[in-house]
DNA sequence: GGATAATTGACATATATCAACTATTGGCTT
DNA sequence: AAGCCAATAGTTGATATATGTCAATTATCC
C-alpha cells in the first residue's frame, strides 16, 4: 500500500529516516545542484516523499499533473500505453532521475505512465514552487532546460533505433542500456518480465525469448531466470551498430 | 548560393528588407513573447538573418553547434541520419518554429540535420545570448521549458506510432500533419519526393506510393504529381487511429 | 533528351501470431 | 514450515503476413 509522509519532509532529514537526507545528497549531483542551501529549504518543505510497491502506479498517461516527480530510491518504468493495448517501455527510471512531462505546466496532461518495478522511495515536488525558482537562480532554468535536451536527444535516438534496426540490435541495445546506464555491472537481475523487455525492444516477448537464446547459444551473454550476465560487450555492441 | 547579412539585422527592422520585421512579429506570438523590446533589441543586435536555398543544409548532424535557430520564412526538414544510411524525417519547421538541439549547450553536438526544402529565412542567435535573458526573464525560461516539453511529446507520440501502427495508419498520419500542421489546407502541394515523404511515414518509398494509391482509389485523397488534397479527412483519421 | 523521380509487379524475408507445452511463483491448507 | 494447486510467466515450433527488396517501366523535369 502507498505509504505518504503527510507531514512532508523535514529539512534535517531526520525524522522520515534517510529519505530526505538522500535526496538532498542527490542534489548535489544532479538536476538540483544549482540550487542554494535555501532554496533547497524551500523545496524541501513543500515536497511530498511517497513510498510505492511493486506494481505500482506512479504517474498515469492522460491525467493531468502539477508536480514533478525526483526518484530517490528504486527503479520505475516509464512507459506509453498505446491505442491497441500495446505498451511501448521507454526507460527505466532510477535514483537521482528527474521526471517531469505535463507535471511542470499547470493543466497539461501526462503523455506517459510510470510505474513501480522495484519499491519505490521518489518525491513529488509542486511544479509551481519550482518554476519560481527560476527568476532567482538562471542556473536553475539552464540544467533543467539541459535535461529536457537530454532528453529529447535520447528519444530521437530510440525512434531511429526502433526502425531502423533489426531485432538482434534492438535486443543488444536493450542488453547494453541496462548493463551500462541502470545496473552498472556485468551481471545483473532484472526486475523485469520477458514481455517488458520485449516492450522495451519494441517486439513481442516471443521474439525477444528467441533473440536472447541465440546470444546466450553464441556465448554473448548468460541467462538464469531474470539473471543476466554480459560475457562479451564488444560481440553485442557490434550487433547493436551493424542491425 | 547562401546569403548571410553579415552587419546582421537592424533593429528598426528596415535596412534588409522583411526579415527582422517579421522576425519581430514573430516574438509576439511564439517563443519570444515574453521578451521586453529591450530584450528583443539586444538578441536582434547579436543575430544573424541567413537565407538558404532548396537543398541546402542549415544544421548538419554530428557537428557542434553554438547557435539556436528561428525560422521566419519557408519550409525545412528536420532529419535524422542513421547508420545504415536511411534518413527519419521527424518533422517540418515552419515560420515561428524554434530549432534547438545541442546548439543551445557550448560544446553539444547536433543530434539531427535540418535542410531547406524551400527557400528559407532564418535567425541564428547565439545560444550564450539567450540564455543570459533566463535570469532577468523567468517567464522566457519557462516559455523555453514549455517549448522542449512539446517537443517531448511530440516524440514519444511519433515513437508509439512509427512502432505501434501498420502502413496505412502512418501514411495518414502524415497526410493528416501536412494538413493541420504545415499547411493549413485540404489542398496543397508539397515540396517533398516520394522518398521524403516515406522517410516521414517510416517505409520505402515503394510502400507509401502503393497505399497513396490506395488511399486515391478509396476516394479519401486526390494526388497529381505533388498535389495532394483530402477529400475524406474523417476516414484518414480513422485509419490513423485504427491500425 | 538525358537524368531523376514515380509507379507497378514479382518475390524474399523479418517478424508477428497462434498454439502447445514447461517452468515458476504466490497463496492457501494442513 | 512443508507441500500442493492454480495462475502466471517462459519457451519452443509451425505458420501467416506485413513490409522490404529487386527489377522493369513510365512519367517528369531541367
Amino acid at each position: 500500500m502507498t505509504h505518504i509522509n503527510t507531514d512532508n519532509c523535514n529539512k534535517s532529514g531526520k525524522l522520515h529516516g534517510e529519505g530526505c537526507k538522500s535526496c538532498i545528497k542527490e542534489h548535489r549531483n544532479n538536476i538540483f545542484s544549482p540550487l542554494s542551501q535555501e532554496e533547497i529549504d524551500f523545496l524541501i518543505d513543500k515536497k511530498r516523499q511517497i513510498v510505492y510497491n511493486v506494481g505500482e502506479t506512479i504517474t498515469k498517461q492522460n491525467t493531468a499533473s502539477t508536480s514533478v516527480i525526483c526518484i530517490n530510491e528504486g527503479l520505475a518504468k516509464f512507459y506509453v500505453e498505446s491505442a491497441n493495448g500495446k505498451n511501448v517501455i521507454v526507460r527505466i527510471a532510477k535514483a537521482g532521475d528527474f521526471i517531469s512531462g505535463g507535471g511542470l505546466f499547470n493543466g497539461n496532461f501526462q503523455h506517459f505512465s510510470v510505474s513501480a518495478i522495484t519499491k519505490v522511495k521518489c518525491c513529488m515536488i509542486d511544479s509551481a514552487n519550482l518554476t519560481s525558482i527560476f527568476g532567482k537562480n538562471n542556473e536553475f532554468a539552464i540544467k533543467l532546460l539541459r535535461n529536457h535536451t537530454k532528453q529529447n536527444n535520447f528519444l530521437l535516438k530510440k525512434l531511429v533505433d526502433h526502425t531502423q534496426k533489426y531485432m538482434p540490435g534492438r535486443v543488444a541495445d536493450t542488453l547494453l542500456y541496462l548493463k551500462n546506464e541502470i545496473f552498472n555491472s556485468n551481471e545483473f537481475s532484472v526486475p523485469l518480465t520477458r514481455q517488458e523487455l520485449a516492450e522495451m525492444s519494441n517486439m513481442t516477448k516471443e521474439s525477444f525469448v528467441r533473440i536472447l537464446h541465440q546470444f546466450k547459444d553464441s556465448k554473448y551473454i548468460n541467462t538464469k531466470g531474470n539473471t543476466i550476465g554480459i560475457l562479451d560487450e564488444s560481440s553485442l555492441v557490434s550487433i547493436s551498430e551493424n542491425g
